[in-house]
DNA sequence: CAGCATCCTCATCGATACTG
DNA sequence: CAGTATCGATGAGGATGCTG
């Protein structure tokens, strides 16, 4: 089977790499509760935001650390203690996260009401 | 039912909003093209791409021209010939995307080493 | 407390066939 | 040429229950 060559290709280009991981629906949310507060255990980064599931909280922190992007620090206790902080490597990506951020609020009127128009035109 | 506030909701967050846009498989792929090439028709964007299905193609196309990413000029002809090109709005997210780019290739090789170890020491 | 295991749903995406 | 329509596979993500 042949492919074209593609630039692009999801498994080879560091880009897709990068957006494949903060595109998802909770790593960005993590790192910037984390940078926040520099150091948090499971349940306060649960409560921090809200609304995501025990599940997947787990799942992305895993993700989050196998990238190296989050370190967690186990402590022999009973009951457990794990401390989660944000890398340097995390703490390095987030700048480029907030020129996006900037650049979504300075736009996302426009892009909002282009969606409007577009879908009033159908 | 209530739940806590929460400042990166994926509706109401700009970055979020933006961030899904450009996390999906096809979009940003399909905004270089059409950077590099300026205007390009339905069937040369397929062939630059080369792994996209043109439903895919289809489907993509028509959330970028909903927000304004992309314009679609339609020329009325048998056979029918449709044009595509980067609105301003479009070109302007780039840069933030190379910025991102940039980073990504600089950390992509340390992203993957800790992956690796991550998952030997399992 | 900090999770893992299981089941389930739903959105995304691809393949294929068809059309104005 | 530039799509649309339909079906099916895949996987992200949520709900719930259990555990060291």
């Amino acid at each position: 089977m042949e492919k074209s060559i593609n630039f692009y290709n999801v498994a080879e280009c560091p880009v897709r790499n990068v957006l494949d991981k903060i595109g998802d629906k909770w790593s960005l949310l993590i790192l910037l509760v984390l940078k926040e507060n520099e150091v948090l255990r499971f349940n306060e980064i649960h409560k921090s935001i809200g609304d995501i599931s025990q599940k997947m909280l787990s799942v992305t922190l895993k993700s989050l650390e196998a990238d190296g992007f989050v370190h967690r620090k186990v402590y022999a206790e009973i009951p457990p203690k794990v401390e989660y902080t944000i890398t340097p490597l995390g703490t390095s990506l987030l700048p480029h996260i907030d020129a996006l951020a900037k650049w979504s609020k300075e736009h996302i009127n426009t892009i909002m009401q282009n969606r409007a128009a577009y879908n009033n035109e159908l």
